[in-house]
RNA sequence: GGGGUCGUAGUUCAGUUGGUUAGAAUGCCGGCCUGUCACGCCGGAGGUCGCGAGUUCGAGUCUCGUCGGCCCCGCCA
């Protein structure tokens, strides 16, 4: 093909097939670069050999789909260092001209720099080009190594359906209505939990599979709302046991796709340590500004002066620092820059402190009132030098810990501390059971209902439900969550104890997972297992930014499809015949931009 | 649900305190050219300034609304 022809095939004739990717007429010869899933090489048509090809070639433009024939030669003295095939040049003898293309609406290019929009709604084109090519053709790989190494330890591929039953709760589903069950309706799994789970009562000890999951949620540079997984569930096992068996796949597809080494074993960080340190529970190991948590050192000051401080001690708030090194001093405006960045989180505001020579506080707010001990004391628990800068958030535990998360991955990217190529993997581990939900005033499951304690906290599910930690881990590379997962509850009791917790009823419990439960009772192996985005692993593999790199159909923020124009309305029949109607307003006329591909059409064919 | 940001030839962009016929590069079309590879030279076509109101003698520019893209918060058991 295009791209493999190389000096040793000089003298070959060859035929090639692909689309123009230049051409550049200079009257008695034409040079089109022909391109394929391989590559480039350059072909030339010669009047004065070739007149009937050359007659031809001269009509050609870029994207057309052509065919042509040839020998191989040797470029002499005009080799092109800059394509693998630059020795060499096909000198075509025909051509077969098998389609001519519309001018593409934008270059097909790896430098190409046009709206993500125009990409999407011309997606066949922007897939021609060779680095999205190189990215599926990876991600294709990913998928081989996966399979093996989970074959190769020993699991069963198995499948399960994406048509399942509704359960409220977690993330929301997309529904499907069913023709043949007047007003019934089908959920796409958010993932195969309970399937697989199922597995495991029957005797596959132990399953995986690579699978679609769907989720109604908003959308992400990391979320789409139907994306793939690796799904492992495994009997018979502790939490160590599973970590093992993705490290080994894990450790896999980084050396056999990008040759990269990944420690052995990873890594293990709580989930309490990785909020107190990075305020995160997928923290970016790469670099530092690890937050300070100074709650109990004010306290001890008794707010130390500080009315704000003070105040957010009396309501249960916590109080957190951060420290820009002073090597790259912040500017007053740029900390205001940042105050703005906070604000966009949810901060109230952005409290800081320059460090003066003599350790003083300055362009400070808190620099009149603090009283030297605490400032001391802070300094010090900061470690905090002279032209340092500290900032500050404090209220409540959960926005400390987003806006402070926030800022530093802001600054991280900012002052340039995040090291090109380095990778940094790791378990959070010992993640709460459950969350206690305000609204309700419940606790709801943090990960979902069959999540098992620790076998040291089954004691306090009915005591103490918040401090309760649960057999459930995530693992993080530089700051991705890339799998998730858990040790399952199979004790009746514990389950029941759990249920309890959650203030689900026995009702509830039957309407909602009755086939799980009863599935349980009737000897269920102990097992647990884990869930890796491969989208995600993808993306980071192949050094993209967003999600949509790796998929060769995404979705926009929106969940459209700017390509095809979906979601759409349907006719009033077709939802009739769903027993199905609609309250949405009516729909505006000529929505821009989703339609773009379509008027296009329309325009050509007129 | 909320915050930020963007929207001008096919594409990437410029467009002054609101002021003549909205420019550039590239791409496209035609012509010339036998060693180009960002080919070159000559000529040409190409615009609903996202959409809709408003202010004004006059709006790409100001105001309001709306649609869409992207990033983030909430949400994602």
């Amino acid at each position: 093909m295009c791209g493999d022809l190389r000096a040793a095939d000089i003298g070959q004739s060859v035929v090639v097939m692909g689309w123009v990717q230049t051409y550049r007429d200079l009257g008695g010869a034409v040079f089109i670069d022909l391109r394929d899933r391989t590559g480039l090489v350059q072909v030339v048509f010669d009047e004065s050999s070739t007149k009937e090809a050359h007659g031809i070639a001269d009509r050609v433009r870029g994207e057309w789909v052509i065919g042509v024939a040839g020998k191989v030669r040797s470029r002499g003295s005009n080799v092109n260092p800059k394509l693998p095939t630059g020795e060499i040049e096909i000198e075509a003898d025909y051509i077969e001209v098998f389609n001519r293309a519309e001018t593409p609406p934008f270059e097909i290019s790896d430098d190409v720099d046009t709206s993500e929009d125009k990409r999407l709604a011309y997606r066949y084109l922007d897939l021609r080009r060779p680095s999205i090519q190189r990215t599926l053709l990876m991600r294709s790989r990913l998928n081989q190594v996966a399979r093996r190494s989970l074959v190769e330890q020993g699991f069963t591929e198995l499948e399960t359906p994406f048509m399942v039953k509704y359960t409220p709760g977690g993330a929301r589903n997309f529904v499907v209505p069913s023709r043949l069950n007047p007003g019934s309706f089908y959920a796409l799994a958010e993932s195969p939990q309970i399937y697989k789970q199922l597995f495991m009562i029957a005797g596959f000890d132990r399953y995986f599979q690579i699978t679609k999951c769907f989720r109604d949620e908003d959308l992400r540079q990391d979320r789409q709302p139907e994306f793939t997984q690796i799904d492992l569930e495994l009997s018979f096992v502790d939490m160590r046991d599973i970590h093992q068996v993705v490290e080994r796949m894990v450790r896999s597809l980084f050396k056999e796709t990008i040759d990269v080494t990944l420690p052995d074993p990873f890594p293990v960080m709580t989930y309490d340590e990785a909020m107190r340190r990075y305020g995160s529970d997928k923290p970016d190991l790469r670099f530092g500004l690890e937050h300070v948590v100074l709650t109990d050192l004010v306290k001890q000051h008794d707010g130390g002066g500080v009315p704000l401080f003070k105040q957010a001690l009396a309501q249960g708030g916590i109080i957190k620092a951060m420290v820009v090194p002073g090597e790259q001093p912040l500017s007053r405006t740029e900390v205001d820059k940042l105050e703005v960045e906070a604000k966009g989180v949810g901060a109230a505001g952005l409290g800081r402190a320059k460090i003066a020579e003599d350790g003083t506080w300055t362009q400070s707010p808190f620099s009149k009132v603090i009283e030297d001990g605490l400032r001391v004391a802070i300094n010090e628990a900061t470690g905090a030098r002279p032209q340092d800068t500290i900032l500050f958030q404090f209220g409540p535990p959960k926005l400390v810990h987003t806006v402070m998360s926030h800022l530093r991955l802001h600054l991280g990217r900012k002052l340039g501390l995040i090291p090109e190529g380095a990778w940094k993997v790791l378990w959070v581990t010992d993640f709460p059971l459950f969350e206690y939900d305000e609204k309700s005033r419940t606790y709801v499951a943090a990960h979902h209902p069959f999540t098992s304690p620790r076998h040291e906290d089954v004691d306090r599910l009915t005591s103490d439900p918040g401090a309760c930690r649960a057999l459930a881990y995530d693992l993080v590379l530089n700051g991705n969550e890339i799998a998730g997962g858990s040790i399952r509850i199979h004790d009746p009791d514990v389950q029941a104890k759990v249920f309890d917790a959650l203030s689900i009823s026995a009702e509830e419990q039957q309407a909602k997972f009755g086939f799980l439960l009863e599935a349980l009772s009737f000897g269920a192996p102990p097992h647990g297992g884990i869930a890796a985005g491969m989208d995600r692993l993808a993306m980071l593999i192949a050094g993209g930014q967003s999600l949509r790199d790796v998929i060769p159909f995404p979705k926009t923020q929106k969940g459209a499809d700017p390509m095809s124009g979906a979601p759409t309305p349907i006719q009033e029949q077709q939802l009739a015949d769903l027993f199905i109607r609609s309250i949405a307003p009516p729909s505006k006329e000529s929505k821009d931009g989703t339609k773009e591909a379509t008027k296009e059409a329309t325009k050509e064919a007129t």
